[in-house]
DNA sequence: TAATAATTATGCTATATAGCACTTTAAACG
DNA sequence: CGTTTAAAGTGCTATATAGCATAATTATTA
């Protein structure tokens, strides 16, 4: 008999083995039974189990007994959230659209008295004493972080936005980007530009598979052949942008007009053609995608396809507060509309290139 | 008698009045003697002291004795430090610079295991919350936050970056931005620019002040008079950019370069230029402060002021941890130094403006 | 006066006991 | 068989008591 641990961290240690040795599963023998079997009185019983319900391994129902806590719903809520992002997003937070994203999530959060905090894939043990503050996650889904995203979701609940997960039990809030692609081809149709360029995104997730179809899908609906020349593999960076220019021009028959699949890389394509003496859009239209800030605040203002971004932030913390409150969800899947906003970088095809 | 709230809890509430009547103002009087003067078991007092411990009114010292805690020294650490941000700042955490600082601010953190969590101003049950998961709190310092400021100094270590506290004892961490200024001067003088304009940030705090002080000292340096009417009152906004030009074109005799107190301010006088058909630098060259991202995209790339943000952040975590920890800092106010980036908004000033 | 021993103070552990209010189950009654 | 009553089960509150180990204070002794 060791004298030196006392009696009711000998219960404690008692419970925790029950537990992990699944001889408790769900409900604990009453706090008499207990004393009875383990031989000791019932107020160490209690203290025992007091500590472990401080500790949050268990939970009381008073008049019905002690249940082991289910981590991902007994939990005592921290009040904080956390988003996600892949360290490997060039620019990380402080890349515009990403910026916005959090932004709009701290204002979805803080209006229900929740905290965020920003984290990216990290070491193990950094990862589970982030893990141990956040009542759930909302993550930027990517497929090359679905397994991390898979490890988030066995501790905490998670709620993806911009791609879907692929296990689809994991809720999502996407966007409609191919019918927001299509807009834009209609759009520059109705200026009259046949010969439309695309520098797509990356082609590794939804996100950049839908931009690239939505593009082509509204070719073929306003009758206009798809030509693989007039696609250049891009990867959202504004030196994608620059390059895809350079791609252009070296076309015998350079595009009237260039869809970009996301601002950043509007912003490099206007930045090539101006250095290379090209008026914009008199020369060559240029369509962006997001509608970051900076859109409307260079020269000539950026046509671009707005996202919801607010919209997306409140939406994905609604489904994680029902998460984290154990309240049925409506909808696991929600996609919301894009829609285009034209400003000065898009106009009517120039007269000599219908003719040419 | 009441005999419907514990007698336990009348106990707790006891202490916390004696507390807050200054009565008991570090040490608690013993268990058996609580026991005593207040008629209960000693076993009920040493329940509702439990509770308070529990809580982190109280903290224990076996053998000694049962005392109140002191929040700052000897709360149980959350590993999360807090970044505040005045919620009247235009665009908030998506505007580039504040972006970046945060971004700068959750790379240098998570590098210590720490977590960072945004806030901005709030009512008072929220602030507490958002408190009590906090070790610290970095912040942007204006004077119309100082009593915020001081509300949060009473909880937790703070250190403040942009601009000091009034209150001397709270470190900081700012930049030089005079001498920055100063450099812009030269720079333009060196390329021949006598008349050259300058768009205010706010003048409420030391960093708008600093930057018009480097502003004027530049000018005397170099030996061009001050003319207040090449002054306009911006204030940080692309808007306020814009309405500058206006201002200054208004001008019988218009600079032949503008200065900028921030980048969007730089952004908002470059369109409005291109937008009346002048070209930068031929006409009129610009420069900003603060080298955001975009500030290298944009056409032509912006000269401005690079800030040396992964410095800031770094240096004021690590003032941040000092107090955490109860160390000594070695310097308690740190002023960086900020360079001028010569880009593509800048050029010689034109010959006719010369010779007029 | 200094050193040593005894006493006191302190929080901690542990047991025993007797209810209370509420819920669920079993037994009794019509 | 349905309804009512009683019993059992459950966590909760509250008190009393008797130590234990450690530290500080007081008393005693050399």
């Amino acid at each position: 008999m060791d004298t030196t641990i006392p009696k009711y961290l000998l219960v404690e240690d008692h419970i925790r083995q029950q537990i992990k040795q699944r001889k408790i599963i769900d409900k604990l023998p009453g706090e008499r039974q207990l004393a009875a079997e383990l031989g000791y009185s019932y107020m160490t019983i209690r203290k025992a189990i007091e500590n472990l319900v401080d500790e949050g391994l268990l939970y009381k129902v008073p008049t019905k007994g002690t249940y082991v806590a289910d981590r991902k719903t007994q939990k005592t809520k921290t009040g904080t959230i956390g988003y996600f992002l892949d360290s490997r997003i060039a620019g990380g937070l402080s890349s515009p659209y990403y910026s916005q994203i959090f932004d709009a999530l701290q204002k979805a959060t803080a209006r229900e008295g929740y905290s965020l905090i920003y984290f990216t894939d990290t070491n193990e043990s950094d990862l589970q004493r982030t893990l141990k503050k956040l009542d759930g996650v909302i993550s930027t889904c990517f497929p090359r972080v679905e397994g991390f995203i898979q490890e988030l979701k066995a501790v905490v609940p998670v709620v993806v936005i911009d791609n879907s997960a692929a296990d689809k039990t994991i809720p999502s809030v996407i966007l409609d980007n191919f019918s927001a692609q299509v807009e834009s081809v209609d759009y520059l149709c109705s200026l009259g530009h046949e010969r439309i360029g695309f520098i797509t995104g990356l082609e590794d997730s939804d996100v950049g598979k839908n931009r690239y179809e939505g593009y082509k899908s509204g070719l073929q609906k306003n009758g206009i052949a798809v030509e693989p020349e007039l696609v250049f593999r891009g990867n959202y960076t504004f030196g994608s942008g620059v390059s895809g220019v350079d791609y252009f021009l070296s076309l015998e028959q350079r595009p009237s007009a260039i869809m970009c699949a996301n601002d950043s890389m509007a912003l490099g394509a206007i930045s090539k053609l101006h250095q290379l003496g090209l008026e914009v859009p008199e020369d060559i239209s240029i369509i962006g995608f997001d509608d970051i800030n900076v859109a409307s605040q260079i020269t000539p203002p950026l046509t671009t396809i707005f996202v919801p971004i607010n919209e997306i932030a409140a939406c994905a913390f609604n489904m994680l507060q029902c998460l984290i409150d154990g309240k049925p969800l409506e909808n696991r899947h929600i996609a919301l509309a894009a829609h285009l906003v034209p400003r000065g970088t898009s106009a009517e095809v120039a007269a000599e290139l219908v003719t040419a």
